[in-house]
This record gives C-alpha cells, sequence and structure tokens, in this order.
DNA sequence: CAATCAACCTGGGTGC
DNA sequence: TGCACCCAGGTTGATT
C-alpha cells in the first residue's frame, strides 16, 4: 500500500502535471473523502486556486496553493491518485474530481493549430489544457484535508509524524534516543509515524530484514551498533523503493495507473515458505502488532523466550554476527552514485 | 506517556 | 453456487 517511496513517486509524476496548473472545480462524488473543514465547504475553499508547488510529509501529499492554503491528500490503504488520458471513462471507485485548467501548457489541438499558422484563433480562445485528476479510492479510508496555511499544517501534522526518513533530519543518534523510550516490538515502534514518518508495513519488514533484527525484539534493546545498521538499512531500503517507482502488490498505481516494480526487488515482504536471499532458509511469516511480519528465522537471529522463561539472560543475538556479509545494508545498490543492478 | 486493540471499509480468498 | 468467515494494512481514538 502506498508508503513514503509511493507517495514520493506520485508527487514527482504529479508536479509535472498540476504545477500552474489552476483548479477550475472539485467533485466530490463520495463527501466522506473530506476530512477537513467538511464537504460543504470545501469545494469553494479550493477552487480557483492555482497549484505553486506538490510536496511530500510522510504519507502525506501537500498541495501549496497560491493563497498560501494547504490541500493535503493522504491516500491510506487503496488511495490512488490517476492522471487519466482525456476521454476516459471515469473508473469505479472515484471518490473526487479535481478539474484542473493550465494556461501554460496548451492542448494538445491547440499546438497542433499553432503549428499550422492559426494562431488568430489561439488568441480568441487562449491556449489551455484541460484536464482530471482522479481519486480513486476503494475501501474508503483515503482523506483529503484542506488548512488555511503554513502555520495550521505545521500545527496538524508536528505531533503526529517524527522526522523524514531521506533528510538530515533522521541521525543515528536521535534514532537511538527516540528508541530508548520504546519497550514495544521494534516492528510495531517503527509503523509508529511520530517516531519516523512514512514507513508502512512493506517497507519495515524489508529495512529490519536488512538490519539482521528480530522483529519483536524490544526496540530499546537494541545495541547502538544495531541502531546504526537499521539507521542504514531503512534508508536503503526506501530509497531502492523509490528507485523502483514503488511496490505495487494490490492496489497501488501511479499518477499514469502504471504498476511499480519494486515488488520484484522485495527480500522478505510476502516472500514466506520462499528462501532467504542471504542464507537459503525459508522465510516466516508472523504476526506482530496486529499485522503480518515477514522474516528469515536465520538472518533475524531467535524468537524471544517464551512469557514462563527467566528474561535476564538475552534471547536475542547481536544481529551482526551472523548477518549476511554479501549485503551489507550500507552498500545499497540502488543508492544514488552506485554501480551495479539498480532498476532504472 | 506507552501499549493494545477495535473500528473504519471493500473485495478477494478459503472452507464448508 | 452460496455463505460465513478471515485477511489485507494506515490511522484514529478509546481503554488499560
Amino acid at each position: 500500500m502506498p508508503e513514503l517511496p509511493e507517495v514520493e513517486t506520485i508527487r514527482r509524476d504529479l508536479s509535472q502535471h498540476i504545477v500552474g496548473a489552476r483548479i477550475a472545480r472539485v467533485e466530490l462524488l463520495w463527501p466522506g473523502v473530506v476530512a477537513l473543514p467538511d464537504a460543504d465547504t470545501f469545494p469553494a475553499l479550493v477552487q480557483g486556486r492555482r497549484v505553486a508547488a506538490v510536496r511530500r510529509r510522510g504519507k502525506y501529499l501537500i498541495w501549496e496553493l497560491d493563497d498560501e492554503s494547504r490541500l493535503l491528500i493522504h491516500l491510506r490503504m487503496t488511495g490512488r491518485l490517476y492522471w487519466p488520458p482525456p476521454g476516459e471513462p471515469r473508473a469505479d471507485h472515484v471518490r473526487a474530481v479535481f478539474h484542473l485548467i493550465d494556461h501554460q501548457r496548451p492542448a494538445t489541438d491547440n499546438r497542433r493549430a499553432a503549428s499550422r499558422g492559426r494562431l488568430s484563433a489561439d488568441r480568441r480562445r487562449p491556449a489551455e489544457d484541460r484536464r482530471e485528476l482522479h481519486f480513486v479510492d476503494q475501501r474508503k479510508f483515503g482523506r483529503l484535508y484542506r488548512l488555511a496555511g503554513e502555520r495550521e499544517l505545521h500545527a496538524l501534522l508536528v505531533t503526529k509524524l517524527g522526522p523524514e526518513p531521506l533528510e538530515s533530519g533522521f541521525t543515528r543518534e536521535g534514532l537511538r534516543d527516540a528508541l530508548a523510550r520504546r519497550r514495544g516490538p521494534i516492528k510495531a515502534v517503527l509503523l509508529d509515524q511520530r517516531l519516523l514518518a512514512g514507513l508502512g508495513n512493506i517497507y519495515v519488514d524489508e529495512a529490519l530484514f536488512r538490519a539482521g533484527l528480530h522483529p519483536v525484539q524490544p526496540a530499546q534493546s537494541l545495541s547502538a551498533a544495531q541502531v546504526d545498521l537499521l539507521h542504514g538499512a531503512i534508508v536503503a531500503a526506501l530509497r531502492q523503493g523509490i528507485a523502483n517507482r514503488g511496490t505495487t502488490l494490490a492496489a497501488y498505481r501511479d499518477a499514469w495507473g502504471t504498476r511499480g516494480l519494486n515488488q520484484e526487488q522485495l527480500l522478505v515482504f510476502r516472500r514466506q515458505g520462499r528462501p532467504c536471499p542471504a542464507c537459503g532458509t525459508p522465510i516466516a511469516k508472523m504476526r506482530v502488532g496486529g499485522r503480518g511480519t515477514h522474516f528469515c528465522p536465520q538472518c533475524q537471529g531467535f524468537a524471544p523466550a517464551r512469557g514462563d522463561q527467566p528474561s535476564e539472560v538475552s534471547p536475542y543475538r547481536v544481529a551482526g554476527d551472523r548477518r549476511p556479509t554479501a549485503r551489507p545494508a550500507d552498500e545499497d545498490p540502488t543508492r544514488p552514485g552506485a554501480t551495479g543492478t539498480a532498476v532504472a
């Protein structure tokens, strides 16, 4: 489902087309899609505004509009932003339609007319590109938010989101401090967006495998060395996801409706029963924090002691002593500048 | 404050 | 073929 790499891919796709365009009209086909302020006022607040920039924070997509207001989109589980070819009939589950007009980008017909020298017609009716952007969401979890400005945006997100994993604010020291306060299983803790913004079930499992950490190990029990490994593993897993334009296991598509490629490169997620890419041991699946969790029982240490056993002796091995040496997390082949197997 | 879990939804898959 | 049930997972909010 859409996590940081998927939202980032959509952000980059959309930026090409909607920055500079004006929101002529918003259709709410399912009013429940509006989380803020409400479905009655949302369209009027947004209509007529021009899109100045498209940003991302965690899994939120942020449109900066030309009156300083902010339009937030969260795709949750099955949400998609789809930029259909002109004239294509609407698919099922379209919850909102943004009608966009771009005067900077003439429509194809007008460009053709201009190339034939029929410029007078263009002068009478200015060249413009009218397109629709569809918010599609089978399960109706996705939401739209309209905020008055950057202050309101900050107020909404500051208590909800930790640092951006791919920016300088995500440090080994910061991660160590945050994990030290948490007793829960590392898998569940990494899914908490207040700790770190943008990880979801797929990339957490991938990062834990890359770091050689067992998903149920208590967060605060990680050694400094393990936290350092985890830090690099998170960055590597996310960068690979972006390089592959996201992971498509079910609903996810980019803005053109195309599947991502990263599902071909996953190391453990939904690969239970198949051989670990490092050691060949069958990948296991268990439930952690209510989520399906995939890991290599060999590379990712031992399961914790059962509740009736003494806990003085740590049931966890140090991750470094049995990690696969073939693929350390800090040698991600898809990182910028790396040679080798990055998928274009 | 931290941890846990139901609830929000729909469609696909499974077992009977 | 039908039906009951489970599962998928991002986030919120209630409860412990």
